[in-house]
RNA sequence: GGGCGCGUAGCUCAAAGGGAUAGAGCAUCGGAUUUCUAAUCCGACGGUUGCAGGUUCGAUUCCUGUCGCGCCUACCA
């Protein structure tokens, strides 16, 4: 609503200008007054031409409050500050409009788009990162869901990488387990958690004594190649630890389509038929000599080095900046495989995967994986007009390598449609760190966050953490409401959880590093989840004990004006205004690839309803017409929180 | 060395393609309820936005320099 309103008024504004001054601004810039007993919108439109018309801001705002018309939704315009013009909306009319949920139609941009995310190396337990990736991956997905796009969420896995072969050299190296005794472990509940625990002891292992780093070049070669006791070994391990992740992102409502994975891309001969093309379009090149002999590489410009010291003016010397995509020994590397899935993903590479059913939801939808040999019969994949890749920020010089394939290709329009998502990785604080049982040098005591490693087994598994918000809720509702079954309360505590984690995740904005903090995450109180959910539930309690189902409440053919008007209305206004941005944000979101901003708005809106809620005691009003505005306020905010918080992936209990 | 990012209240963070008095939460202190149950609300305290210049009517935001911190800079993924 309130989106919809600002196009129309910028949309008038830039005809007026057109009109009156024989303009044309590249954009309106169209902000909020600090206050709303301002008006709703503020157009510091007469600063910018100041110049321009050799006039002083003021007088200008003043012409143009004067001439330039009206604007339907729009009560008025007027003067104020130093020079802004602010807009005043019809408040009864956008109330009634807002209380019928009356949405303006949008147009769809055409087109699939693919968000990318988790991505998660299947060989030991996912931990606090990978829960922020996958919930701002889930959450975008939610919010290109809310704005009417067409999505498919996929989660490419490595199965086939170095870190899968070190968990596969810790069961047969140094556990010297049989092919029964994994299967049997891997039927644990939590064999994640035991492949946690055994690829830290691996890397440990490996500094211990270099030589043991043959073990793993073997391992990995095995793999890559197939069809061994090894590859099958992998396949047995990476497959049972993936099945572990989709169930730990499943307690977060955390869904996906389609899981791509590397051993196809290797085996279905994507890379292959990406070489060719690679190759035929110039992009990689033979080195034949130096450091990268051997090596099929990118070009990637000049960078200054001060390794040649000699024949250099200032002792530096521009050499070119390589990127190795084919070894020496011939084997693609990682950023090689991702060339290739990107071709797929845009639907250019000219062979596609063979496709199983891997996983079903409790809901009955279906998660594909890749497979050599597939159903006949499967959805269709890839092929898409826009990618969204979720992948932290350590990972943009890889991102940047894909992008220039693309371009080097002459795919620039797919290249203009490839987003990398980026954002920081969650950390420990020393005091975090220290709270686990790790022991800690001098210099990370000092640090303001310590990197969570899967390599050490340093980190906060995501199981775990999940496990600990649930308990410490479950307390909280188990004393607040004994009355209710235990499987009640525990599906409460759980619906607490998700929300005390999924805001914890989303509320940062992404180039800000999570310094995890137990303390911090395990909070329901002030800028929380919880806090969120409360301000619905009391909401909901108001419409209970009042015999309303809040749903059903209709305020049709009720005039609004007369409460919201003048100073007295002002109050309650905010909150309405407040509620009419959801979509807004929404847009805001997605142009910005930002979640927070809505995590903010959640926040607001729960903020300033627990305000009026204090202030105006709605059940015992009087005033059967202010009654029903109360109600009518109380049910807008509601409805636009569990909106809000539903994109979060953040849905409400019943009671609190 | 080069690239990317960050530096805002005691702590953790906002401020959305420059805008009106830089805002929240936590912590601390002081208050509010036999209510639509307080996982709540109100108030107080707390700022030279790292530093120095510049552009602008206006800079936390843009530019230059500088200091500090993090990440990347593998024939790992």
């Amino acid at each position: 609503m309130y989106h919809h309103l600002e196009r129309r008024l910028a949309q008038h504004v830039r005809d007026f200008l057109r009109r009156a001054y024989d303009l044309d601004l590249p954009r309106i810039v169209i902000e909020q007054p600090p206050r709303v007993d301002l008006g709703e919108y503020a157009l510091p439109l007469a600063f910018e031409l100041a110049k321009k018309l050799r006039k002083p801001p003021r007088k200008i705002a003043e012409e143009i409050v004067a001439s330039i018309g009206v604007v339907p939704g729009f009560e008025k315009f007027e003067l104020a500050g130093a020079g802004y013009i602010n807009a005043r909306l019809k408040r009864g009319e956008v109330a009634a409009a807002l209380a019928a949920d009356e949405r303006p139609r949008t147009e769809n941009a055409p087109g699939k788009i693919l968000v990318e995310h988790s991505s998660i190396n299947p060989n030991k337990a996912a931990h606090i990162g990978h829960l922020r990736n996958a919930i701002l991956g889930d959450t975008f997905v939610r919010l290109l869901h809310f704005a009417g796009r067409e999505v498919d969420v996929q989660n490419y896995i490595d199965n086939t990488g170095v870190q899968v072969a070190d968990v596969v050299v810790g069961f047969l190296h140094l556990e010297k387990k049989t092919r029964a005794e994994i299967e049997q472990l891997a039927r644990q509940p939590r064999f994640d958690y035991y492949c946690w625990d055994l690829y830290a002891r691996v890397s440990h292992w490996y500094e211990q004594d270099k030589q043991n780093l043959q073990s793993r070049t073997q391992t990995l070669h095995a793999i890559e190649q197939g069809g061994n006791e090894t590859a099958a070994l992998a396949e047995l391990m990476s497959t049972a630890v993936l099945r572990r992740h989709l169930e730990t992102m499943d307690r977060l409502e955390i869904k996906y389509d389609f899981l791509p994975r590397e051993s196809e891309i290797l085996h279905l001969h994507f890379w292959d038929a990406a070489f060719t093309k690679l190759k035929a379009g110039g992009v990689l090149f033979f080195e034949t000599e130096g450091k990268n002999k051997g090596c099929w590489v990118m070009r990637r410009g000049k960078i200054l080095t001060t390794e040649h010291k000699e024949g250099a003016e200032d002792g530096r010397v521009a050499e070119e900046d390589q990127k190795v995509i084919v070894r020496s020994n011939g084997t693609v590397g990682y950023v090689g495989k991702d060339i290739a899935y990107h071709l797929w993903k845009f639907g250019l590479l000219g062979r596609d995967f063979g496709y199983r059913k891997f996983y079903r939801y409790p809901n009955g939808r279906d998660c594909w994986i890749s497979t050599p040999v597939g159903a006949l019969d499967h959805p269709h994949f890839g092929d898409v007009a826009e990618i969204y890749n979720v992948i932290d920020a350590r990972q943009a010089e890889a991102q940047n390598t894909v992008l220039e394939a693309l371009r080097g290709l002459g795919y620039n329009r797919q290249a203009d449609h490839y987003r990398h998502f980026s954002y920081e990785m969650v950390a420990l604080t020393p005091g975090c760190a220290a709270e686990l049982g790790y022991e800690l040098s001098d210099e990370d005591k000092g640090r303001a966050h310590i990197e969570v490693s899967g390599r050490k087994g340093f980190g906060v598994k995501a199981d775990d953490l999940i496990d600990t918000l649930i308990a410490s809720a479950k307390k909280e509702v188990d004393s607040r409401h004994a009355q209710l079954s235990d499987a009640e309360r525990l599906a409460i505590a759980t619906q607490i959880a998700i929300g005390a984690l999924r805001y914890f995740m989303l509320k940062f904005t992404k180039p800000s590093v999570i310094a995890f903090d137990f303390k911090e995450a395990l909070s329901f109180e002030g800028e929380t989840g919880p806090y969120a959910q409360y301000a619905v539930v009391r909401a909901t309690n108001i419409f209970r004990k009042g015999g309303i189902e809040p749903d059903q409440f209709s305020a049709e053919g009720f005039d609004f004006s007369q409460y919201l008007s003048g100073e007295a209305g002002n109050e309650i206004w905010e909150l309405w205004l407040a509620a009419s941005k959801t979509s807004y944000i929404v847009d805001q979101c997605i142009a910005t690839t930002e979640p927070a901003y809505l995590a903010k708005h959640a926040f607001q809106l729960a903020q300033l309803f627990n305000y009026f809620y204090h202030r105006h005691p709605i059940l015992n009003e009087a005033d059967e017409g202010r009654k029903k505005f109360l109600l009518a306020t109380a049910a807008v905010v509601r409805r636009e929180l569990i909106r809000s918080l539903a994109v979060m992936g953040i849905t409400v209990p019943p009671v609190m």
